[in-house]
RNA sequence: GGGCAGUUAGCUCAAUUGGUAGAGCAAUUCGUUUACACCGAAUAGGUUACAGGUUCGAGUCCUGUACUGCCCACCA
């Protein structure tokens, strides 16, 4: 036995790290089919599977550390799986990130060589970003290696694979037949920037300086009639009074119109004498008006002074008294507090207005105000919402009001409802559903009540961001940009009341940072209410489980709140959706705004409606997609479907669990799958399980190929002729009526059992005409048992060829593609699925921990946990462990603009791979942020280098003994048993002793068994904080364990039992009790060691497994130390 | 406006769910003793943001306050 000795610290990382990495890569150890091999020779036969898929990062950029640190979690959990003897798949990849892709390879790549997207044509623009993305890919897959990352890199996908597309597409196929995904014409958030539509999680708020307008409703005549309200205007002016008001809220204030530096109010109670001088104090606002009565009040920092004529000769009273009135009869308003002050005013405030003056009359015309911040969205007008239980209105509500706007004569009907805040603005909220995501909901929630008498969207702002056709002459103006224009032109026009500052919260595109636009458009959505339904439950259930546990609150209510998701994207780089239409589709706003769509210039309503006159339909892309369905031990069975999948990566294979004869399981499986149309190969109990589908649920499909399990001249058959396949196959004779052919496969003879002859078959035999027997040996008497393989191969090569026949006929038939691509999140929301499919792995799934960055929790873990139990009714991960955000050295988010990016190979060849996955998990917790930390590297490679030397101080030891005491020690190391023995000191509360002290609480004590014990202790604490995702305190008490009570306190206690010299370097002679101590000592000493190193190897995998290639294979249960057996522990 | 998290040594962060507040780095002192100066031995550093409460016992649970960060949201 020879013991090779380490080098010379200090440990150097660069040396090892890259050859360690090679080694692994090499033996393909990151495989599971190589973790079966191995486990399997170690005795564990049916390893338990344990999967993991990585997040594939976006394709498009260097990896940062903030990419990166995700790996050190997911490898930690995946290596130390390995070590308790699971066979452990870690599934890598990359994501085409659509939209940011895009916009980053026109930015950085076409640009720079003074090209734009119009230079290409889609397909070509495809293809070069493909092919430039997949130069950049093998970067982040560089640094997903060095960091050690142990997943099966000879798997690495690209969301963009042809395998991947399968699923993507089969997915949205069975949507499309579930009607889950609708095209429909609703709000989106357009961003000019992108030009496209984007989900509200793409978006951002910003609080910005704007203004807010009051925009006057006027009602039409009401300028003449101005005298009439006023003159009902009783007086009391008895008594002076300075008004003082209870208040409430100091912020609505500011919303108030602000005029002369002064705020005005308006109020009623009380009274004052004419020539008065009043201090008017006031911070409410309220319309009031009761026979006829109204008053104004001030803010206190603004008060006004003056007599009563003065304040009412003032021009924003005579503004603000007119026009914010009413429209009909008493309105009261409901908050007058406690104490206001209130001013009466007289008949005399009256103005005889010049008949000419439009503009005046609209000024002091009675009608409604309305405060907005967008005044360009008057046009799109279509009702005027108040709250249900705000008196003032009561009256009103459901009446249909006749009134002058900025835009002409329109009518507007006044609705209730709940969502209007009364004491917002003047309680009164203009509705205009096509611009206002919350417009837009008030808008459905009326017309889904109300069905009767609905209201309408007006779309007046195109995509351009430009007001369109609708709007007169504002027609051709900018929405952002000439907002100030439009306003000051109302004002102009007495349509503008006033106007004042305000903060007003403006949506941002996330990616461009262009303001969003909301306008009504034709896109695809899915309805989520059926897929949020099963994820909220899995989430309440703790199907899976959130760590940090308080973020599955978080996703709770998001999904509660989860609206339809829009998933078609204006650009060119990703899926485009496989919905084709009969010439161009086209979206036009008619006279009335209202979206209207058209295919090859015919109008339609909806996107059914077009499917029903065949003017729209799906079609897959011309991919060949047989469904292949397994016979009984599914999939196990059906091996021969991997060389089907291998030609056509389009199949879609069906996974049952083990099957019983009453085809439960199949129908479960199957309720999941869309045969429409489809060519389906069926085995063995598949086929009797899969026409009995065919026929309950009536399905048209194209192709039945069944394989028959047996031959029915085998020797085999006369027992399986009652049961399975030939038992249940009875209704074979029904299915003709539901596809085009079916196909018996049996044997080697290219005759076919056709359908015909089944029906002879069936019948014969029901009417007792013939025997099994008998025509068996009529038909039969030739055919082999096994299947024909090349049979069943040129069968789906005819129909392969058939199928893309009809798919390429398409666009010669004038059939058009829909412009749009899948949302990026579409795709990555079914990775678990596709990752696992394109590879023939369901078995693995569901995964066991997904791990990723808190920040994407809603956006994609939400969507995977929707469409995984969506496609197969299970959840996709079982642990979902968000690690949290990287920042920078300065403390701050990172990101290129801070310029306070951290490159991961930087570091690493700063400080070695080892010591950066130590400061990204050493305690740290789920969810927590922290910093880049050089201070922390600096101690881990420290840490790393004090390994180094234990390590070499027990090699050096173990060499120096002779080959007999080696032996020795080779049969003590398998007596050692670590276990907790509760007797003794415990060593790793000795940590804040005094040393001194320590040897001698230790004098006379087994310190070999304490240490077993202590480190049993150790390896017990590390499984509970496995158990409970605590890995950040995991390796902070190895560390303190190696370090403080391995090195520090147990390796000084036994040196002077193993030594063989003094310190002059003469021998030490032994006692035979004393040599055997130190046998004993040594066992314990390695055994120990090598449970550390097993304990650290998830955490610093290279340093482990260079220093686990110095020990023997005789004292190792494996060459590498990815695969050697760390038990957990037991008492 | 709502929700969530946080506030602990000079700095960066832990504390296994209520049981003596810890680590790394920095600081001070000592020590080059056959693994290690990327080391060892020792020292100092805290009213756990604040104010109450429950408890034998509170960093931890409850109430409130003040900051910080994040997320969500229909105040037009």
């Amino acid at each position: 036995m020879k013991i090779k000795q380490l080098a010379d610290g200090p440990y150097d990382p660069n040396k090892t790290e890259t050859n360690i990495l090679e080694y692994w890569l090499e033996n393909s150890f990151y495989k599971p089919e190589t973790a079966q091999e191995i486990l399997g020779k170690q005795g564990i036969k049916n390893p338990n599977k344990f999967t993991i898929i990585n997040p594939p990062p976006n394709a498009y950029a260097k990896p940062h550390m903030g990419n990166v640190s995700g790996y050190a979690y997911q490898d930690v959990f995946g290596r130390r799986a390995r070590m308790l003897g699971k066979k452990v798949l870690m599934f890598p990849g990359k994501d085409h990130a659509a939209q940011q892709a895009e916009i980053v390879y026109i930015r950085d790549v076409l640009a720079p060589q003074g090209k734009s997207k119009d230079d290409f044509t889609r397909d070509e623009f495809y293809a070069e970003a493909y092919s430039y993305f997949n130069k950049i890919m093998k970067i982040a897959q560089d640094d997903e290696k060095r960091i050690g990352l142990s997943s099966d890199f000879d798997r690495d996908l690209f969301t963009l694979d042809p395998r991947v597309a399968a699923t993507v597409y089969n997915t949205f196929s069975k949507m499309w037949s579930d009607s889950i995904v609708y095209k429909g014409v609703r709000i989106v958030n357009w961003s000019p920037g992108l030009n496209s539509a984007v989900a509200d999680i793409d978006t951002e708020r910003k609080e910005i300086d704007s203004h807010m307008y009051y925009i006057k409703y006027a009602l039409p005549e009401s300028a003449k009639g101005v005298h009439e309200n006023i003159k009902k205007i009783s007086t009391d002016l008895t008594s002076s009074y300075t008004a003082k008001v209870v208040q409430k809220n100091k912020i609505k204030n500011t919303y108030l119109a602000k005029v002369n530096n002064n705020y005005i109010y308006f109020y009623s109670t009380s009274t004052f004498k004419e020539n008065d001088e009043i201090n008017l104090i006031n911070i409410g606002w309220s319309v009031f008006l009761k026979g006829s009565v109204c008053a104004v009040a001030v803010t206190e920092e603004n008060k006004i002074t003056g007599t009563i004529s003065e304040i009412k000769n003032s021009e924003i009273f005579k503004a603000i008294f007119n026009s914010v009135n009413v429209y009909d009869k008493n309105i009261v308003s409901n908050q007058i507090p406690n104490g206001s002050a209130f001013l009466i005013l007289e008949d005399e405030f009256t103005q005889e207005l010049n008949e000419d003056d439009k503009n005046l009359q609209n000024k002091y015309a009675k009608g409604f105000i309305i405060g907005t911040v967008r005044p360009e969205t008057v046009f799109g007008d279509t009702a005027i919402a108040v709250n249900p239980n705000d008196e003032r209105f009561l009256d009103m509500i459901e009446q249909k009001i006749k009134l002058n706007s900025a835009y002409g004569e329109i009518e507007l009907l006044v609705i209730a409802d709940p969502g209007v805040d009364k004491e917002f603005g003047t309680g009164l909220l203009k509705l205009t559903p096509a611009h206002s995501a919350t417009d837009y909901e008030i808008y459905l929630r009326y017309n889904n009540s109300n069905e009767t008498r609905p209201i309408n969207y007006k779309n007046v702002i195109g995509k351009d961001s430009k007001l369109n056709h609708l709007c007169g002459k504002y027609e051709g103006m900018h929405a952002e940009d000439d907002r100030d224009n439009i306003a000051n032109s109302m004002e102009d026009e007495g349509f503008v009341v006033f106007k004042e500052k305000a903060k007003s919260n403006i949506v941002i595109c996330e990616r461009t940072k262009t303001i969003i636009q909301p306008i009504m458009s034709s896109q695809w959505f899915i309805d989520t209410d059926k897929l949020k339904l099963p994820a909220l439950d899995a989430v309440e259930k703790e199907d899976v489980k959130i760590y940090p546990e308080y973020m599955t609150k978080k996703l709770g209510v998001w999904l509660k709140n989860l609206r339809d998701w829009p998933i078609s994207r204006s650009i060119w780089w990703g899926y485009r959706i496989p919905v084709w239409y009969k010439g161009e589709i086209t979206e036009n706003t008619d006279a009335n705004g209202n979206i209207v769509l058209s295919i090859g210039g015919q109008e339609i309503k909806n996107l059914p409606e077009a499917v029903e006159k065949g003017l729209a339909k799906l079609s897959l892309p011309s991919e060949f997609n047989p469904i292949l369905i397994p016979g009984r031990f599914a999939p196990e069975n059906a091996n021969f479907y991997a060389e089907i999948k291998k030609k056509y990566p389009w199949a879609e294979q069906i996974y049952t669990g083990e099957i019983d004869q009453t085809f439960a399981d199949y129908e479960k499986a199957f309720a999941k799958t869309n045969f429409e149309n489809r060519v389906v190969v069926a085995h063995s109990l598949g086929a009797p399980a899969i026409i009995d589908y065919i026929l309950d649920k009536k399905i048209k499909i194209k192709s039945l190929i069944l394989i028959a399990p047996s031959n029915p001249d085998s020797a085999n058959f006369n027992s399986d002729k009652d049961r399975g396949f030939w038992k249940n196959i009875e209704r074979i004779s029904d299915i003709a009526n539901f596809c085009e052919n079916v196909t018996v496969i049996y044997s080697d003879n290219d005759e076919h059992f056709s359908v015909q002859n089944f029906k002879d078959f069936i019948q014969k035999l029901g009417e007792g005409v013939v025997s099994v027997e008998e025509l068996n040996k009529a038909h039969f008497a030739t055919r082999k048992y096994s299947y024909h393989s090349e049979e069943l191969a040129n069968l789906l090569a005819k129909y392969e060829s058939v199928y893309k026949a009809e798919k390429e006929s398409l666009e010669k038939d004038g059939w058009v593609q829909d412009n749009d691509v899948f949302d990026t999140w579409f795709s990555s929301g079914q990775w678990p699925i596709a990752t696992l499919t394109a590879e023939g792995l369901m078995d693995y799934y569901p995964t066991d921990v997904m791990e990723t960055g808190y920040d994407i929790l809603e956006l994609w873990i939400s969507r995977m946990l929707m469409l995984g139990l969506y496609l197969t009714g299970e959840v996709p991960f079982k642990n979902v462990y968000l690690h949290g955000l990287i920042k920078g050295e300065d403390g701050q988010k990172m990101s290129k603009s801070k310029g306070n990016l951290v490159y991961t190979e930087d570091i690493i060849s700063e400080y070695g791979a080892d010591a950066l996955r130590m400061m990204y998990i050493v305690g740290n917790k789920a969810g927590a942020g922290y910093k880049v930390d050089r201070q922390k590297l600096k101690g881990y490679r420290n840490f790393l280098n004090k390994i180094w030397n234990v390590s070499r101080f027990t090699l050096s030891n173990l060499g120096g003994s002779s080959e007999s005491d080696l032996e020795k020690i080779k049969i003590k190391v398998a007596e050692i048993k670590i276990r907790i023995s509760p007797e003794e000191i415990k060593l790793e509360e000795l940590q804040t002793v005094a040393k001194i002290k320590i040897t001698e609480l230790l004098e006379g004590k087994d310190i070999n068994l304490i240490m077993q014990s202590s480190v049993a202790t150790l390896l017990k604490n590390v499984d509970e904080h496995f158990t409970n995702f605590r890995i950040g305190m995991a390796a902070e008490e190895i560390y303190m364990h190696f370090w403080h009570v391995f090195a520090d306190i147990y390796i000084e206690q036994i040196k002077s039992k193993i030594f063989l010299t003094d310190r002059e370097g003469n021998p030490i002679q032994r006692t035979e009790g004393e040599t055997q101590e130190r046998i004993d000592t040594l066992a314990t000493l390695l055994v120990i060691f090598q449970k550390y190193l097993q304990l650290l190897h998830p955490f610093i995998p290279f340093l482990t497994e260079e220093i686990w290639q110095h020990i023997p294979s005789e004292l190792k249960d494996s060459e590498t130390i990815m695969y050697s057996q760390l038990a957990t522990y037991r008492e």
